[in-house]
Parts: C-alpha cells; structure tokens; sequence
RNA sequence: AGGGGUGUAGCCAAGCGGUAAGGCAACUGGUUUUGAUCCAGUCAUGCGUAGGUUCGAAUCCUGCCACCCCUGCCA
C-alpha cells in the first residue's frame, strides 16, 4: 500500500460523522432525487457521486428516487434514461427504484391532517392576486381573504379540489405559516395544486398534485433519509422542509444540508438550456457527444470512471464557483492514458514511397495494444513499400521547431517499424507536397540504425494497400465564451460554429473491427471513440473524445 | 423590512489562534520508438477590505465592500 494523504473531510462528511459518534444515527440513508423531466447531466454526476459516494463511505444506503410532482414536464423517456446514467456511472441504489408518486397517498391524507388543523387552508386567489398579496423583499405580505375559511369548508374545498370540481389554478391548497415572513417561501406557500394532467406513473388517478415543498422532506421521512443533500439555492426552504416534519406525524426526522453546484466553464448546465439546444437542433439530441449530458459525454468517449474521478476531484462545499473544463480534460486524459489501447490513424495522407524495398512486400509487424500491460494483447499491423503518413510530419526544409519532423536527407521512426531517411519529394502544380521518396534502414526495427545517426522523431503511418477509411467526427467545444450564460448575454450566441467537423481518414484494419464504445488513443493525434452506435465494421466511425496535451511552444 | 449564503494564487480548494496542504493551469529542466506519458523543480511575506483584541490572527471582534440565491399554483 503506497501511503496516500487522506483527503480531509468535507462539511457533510463531518456533520455525518457527528451524528454517528453521537448516536444520533446507526448507519446512514442518502438519495439522489431527480425529477424526470430531462436527461442527468455533469452537475448532476456530482450529486450523484456525493449523494452515492456517502453511502458507501459509511457503509448505508442511497435510494434512487424520481421526484415527481409535476406530471407536464415529466416523462417515462426521462425515467429510463437516467437509470441507464446511473447504472453506467457505476452506481447501485437501495431496493426498488422509489417514486415521490407513491407517497401521494400518504400525503394527501398528511394535507387533510394539516387542514383539520387549521393549519392549512384552500385558497381562491388568481396567481396574480397571489402575488400581489404575497409583498416583496421590502414590504411584508398579507393575509389572502380565505385565509380563515372554516375547517368544514376547507375540508369541503379541498374535497372537490380532488374530485377535479375545479378548473386548474381556481384554488390551492396553501399552508398557514406567516405572510410577513423575511423568507419568502415561508409566505403561506401552496402545497397542493390542481393540474388535470396524465401522469407517468399515476395516470388519471389524481388531479391534484403535491409541490416539491411539500413532498420532499416527507418523501424523506418516509424512506427513512438521514440526510438529505441537495444543492445551495434550496437552502431558502430548509424552514419549510422542517416546518412539515414538526407539523407532521412523520416516522423520522430528516435533515437537508446544501453544497454549492458544480459550473464548469464554456459549458452550460442548466436542463432548460441543454433542452433548448436540443428543441433548436444546434445539437442532435440529448446524447449529443458535444453536450454535457451523462449519456452525451459517454458517446463522447469519456469513460464513467473518469467522470467519478472529476467529481471527487471537486469540493463539497458552499462556495459557488466556476471550474475550469482543462480539470474535466485532466481526469478524461488520465483515464484514457492508463486504459486506452493505442493504433495509428492518418488524418491528412502523404504518401511516401520506399524505394529499396520489393514492391510486392509485405509483413505484419506485432504490436501490444498497450506498453506495459501485456494483458490487452497483441495487434498486427501491416507494413508494405508505400505507406502514409501524415502532411504535417514532413517539412520541406528542415528546421530547429520541426526537429522531429521528417526531411528530405533527414531519418525518421515509423512508429513500432523500421527507421526511413527521406531522398526526394514530389509536388502538384500547386506547390503542394503529393509524395516522397525514401529508404529503409535495414535493421532498425526495434533497434537503432548500425550507423549511429539515430532519428529524432517518430511519426505514425498507415500500409497504403491495408489502409481502411473511416469517418472521423472532430468535436470542438460548444460555445466560444467562458460564461456562456453569464451577464446579459444569450448562450445561444456564443455557440462555436465548427463545434462538429466531419472528416475521412485512414486507419490500421484492426480498427474497423473494434467494439462500439471503444476509446482508443491515435498515437500523436487523440483519443478516438468507435460510435456507440453508427461504427461498424462495414463503415468504421469514429468520435474525437479529446486531443492529447500539446507543446504549446510549437503551436 | 428584507432574508439566506459566500469571499484564501489564473481556476477549484485545505485550513478552525502558533506563522499559507493538495489538485488543475502555467513555467524550468530530465527521460522517451507518441513533441503524449513519466520524473524533478518553480509558482500567495499573502487569506475581499479597514480597524480592534492578542506575545502571536486567514482563523476571534467590529465596521465596510463585492458576488450568488429567494418575490412559480417549477424543482
């Protein structure tokens, strides 16, 4: 075991530690409760590494559960797709998947329990009166004209809310906390609103339905949540959250703490953006490999435990700031690094031409997919007298910046081959380079040239008659803005216009046979993924995931 | 009559009265059959700001400033 530094606690890890060495709790219960009204993306990945990760940190459980109080925006597509996210990432949650619809039972007798009190009263207020009464920052609120409706009759009210009597946004059901409240959520909030909608999982069994507010943190007691994690801008609720547990018979006393929400420069993170990139087509689809998404950055190529990777990376706090998207490319190229198998494509082909070999030559050169991991196997790679390279590994003069390119007069390393030296090249009428002529060195595969003039650089080629064309699609970043969303500017107009070039380019015939969802590392280009779902071995595609870190002095 | 949060390097942060961890980025060198990786090193006399308490303050106190969130029958 090497001794690594602990990484010291964060704020919730603390708190959970205190309540376990005070006997407050004997195991904990988190949960990760998306509404599905859209697909998980990068800044749910951190909740959902927080919300997981503490479970298993303290050996309890997280629950997965689908926050669904708000049957118009939700659908089934999105319930699935984020257990598949979840899955994918890695993690396992408690028992059955849970569903705030199924406490809807439960907290509508919990509604009736609050009106019998004269805790809660049905409201017929227009949103716009609402409003009105409700005050602002400044001015205190006041008291809605049915607030003192009797018990009967809120009973009664409530009763025909239910029974669909009423038209949507006739009356509410709001609770009577204080109007001159600082806090604005505790303004007699509405905790039952009529919506005559067809619910995903409820169907038409209810009309009515439980605001967030209301559902969440009895959603908590009721599965038993001993902490329950959410992000900073919920923090404003937190009295209501515990107004309802003491208010109810609830079987547990949960309580919600807030850390701040991961940005990410040059990227958008809010579900309405990434859904109006989508409504608009500037992307195709959720599972855009240029989006944020969990599913758009795994056809991206990035793999789920470098996503895990970055957010443990990141601090639980309750600071608000803005990471810098080279510390995502960091862990994505860490990952792949380690676990990517190598081969070679050429992207822009310059044929060179080996003179002093048999023109109807040909070997297979043996090649591990990785060095120093002899577990991932052996590949052969087919080498003949006319081979590619890329355009700009040769110069036509040399230089002191393109040492390592090849020259006319100068040598070079074919990457896992034999050592050329460049006599001649050949050009188009317009100037540009189309061919070039060199020798092998003899034995110089796996060794050095007997002479002693070694190469300096190293260039990756392909057997012109064993080349393999593929599509290559080359993914740059969305938006051309490091706040895409900040001030008063329109996200969609700093958009990048080549986000997504499509190219062909030649690779090793090995990679056409490579499983979808493999990344690979193209040696000296990038990281390249085999599509989820459009490569086959017939029309190989393949996707940028991200490029190799470059000398920026040689830019 | 406003309330709730937060300010430590270019970015993310640890620190909880004893003299500024770590990661990303950047920059120097070295190794290298990937200009990648890897290895070694550099990078805050300073903790939003002004005072105060103390032998000693990023840490405690006071004032001020800046930024984020809250006025949905969204979550």
């Amino acid at each position: 075991m090497t001794e690594e530094k602990a990484k010291p606690a964060n704020f919730i890890e603390k708190i959970i530690q205190d309540d376990l060495a005070a006997g407050k709790h004997t195991s904990i219960t988190t949960r990760f409760p998306p509404e599905p009204n859209g697909y998980l993306h990068i800044g749910h990945a951190k909740a959902i590494c927080v919300n997981f990760g503490l479970a298993q940190q303290f050996g309890g459980q997280c629950n997965l559960r689908f926050d669904d109080t708000n049957p118009e925006k939700e659908e089934d597509e999105y319930v699935q797709a984020i257990q598949d996210d979840v899955k994918w990432l890695g993690f396992e949650w408690g028992g059955k998947i849970h569903y705030t619809s199924d406490y809807f039972d439960q907290l509508h007798e919990w509604a009736v329990l609050l009106i019998k009190e004269g805790k809660a009263y049905v409201c017929d207020l227009s949103s716009d009166q609402t409003k009105e009464y409700r005050g602002n920052f400044e001015k205190a609120g006041t008291n809605s004209p049915f607030r003192e409706r009797s018990i009967d009759e809120n009973l009664a009210l409530f009763e025909k809310m239910r029974a669909g009597d009423f038209d949507e946004g006739a009356c509410g059901l709001r609770v009577k906390i204080d109007m001159a409240a600082p806090n604005m959520s505790l303004r007699d909030p509405y905790i039952y609103r009529i919506k005559k909608a067809n619910h995903h999982q409820t169907g038409n069994k209810w009309c009515i339905y439980p605001s967030y507010d209301f559902a969440h943190g009895q959603s908590d007691a009721i599965e038993g949540i001993s902490h329950s994690v959410c992000t900073l801008e919920f923090a404003d609720h937190r009295p209501l959250y515990d107004w309802f547990i003491e208010n109810l018979p609830v079987p547990a006393t949960p309580h919600q703490y807030e850390f701040g929400r991961l940005n990410i420069n040059y990227t958008v993170t809010s579900k309405r953006k990434l859904r109006a990139l989508v409504e608009s087509k500037v992307v195709n689809g959720w599972d855009d490999p240029r989006m944020p998404t969990i599913s758009g950055m795994r056809r991206r190529g990035y793999t789920s435990s470098a996503i895990r990777n970055f957010c443990d990376s990141l601090a639980v706090a309750k600071t608000d700031g803005t990471v810098d998207v080279a510390q995502l490319e960091f862990f994505i190229r860490d990952d792949l690094n380690q676990n990517a198998p190598r081969a070679m494509c050429v992207l822009n082909p310059l044929k060179v031409v080996i003179s002093n070999m048999a023109a109807d030559h040909s070997e297979n050169i043996a090649v591990a997919n990785l060095q120093d991991r002899p577990e991932m196997g052996v590949r052969d790679v087919p080498f003949s007298h006319e081979i590619y390279i890329d355009q700009a590994d040769f110069k036509e003069e040399y230089s002191k910046k393109f040492k390592k390119k090849f020259c006319v007069g100068k040598r070079i390393r074919l990457r896992h081959g034999y050592v050329l030296e460049a006599e001649s090249f050949e050009k188009d009428e317009q100037g540009n380079i189309t061919q070039v002529n060199a020798i092998l060195i003899e034995n110089t595969l796996g060794c050095d040239p007997e002479d002693g003039v070694k190469p300096k650089g190293v260039v990756h080629w392909i057997s012109c008659q064993h080349a393999v064309e593929t599509e290559l699609r080359v993914y740059n970043r969305l938006f051309n803005e490091a706040n895409p969303d900040g001030g008063n500017k329109d996200f969609l107009d700093c958009l990048t216009q080549d986000s997504l070039v499509t190219t062909t380019a030649l690779i090793e015939p090995a990679l056409a046979n490579a499983e979808q969802e493999t990344v690979f590392q193209f040696e000296r280009e990038g990281y390249y993924v085999a599509d989820r779902f459009d490569h086959t071995s017939e029309k190989p595609v393949f996707n940028l995931t991200i490029g190799l870190r470059e000398d920026k002095a040689l830019a």
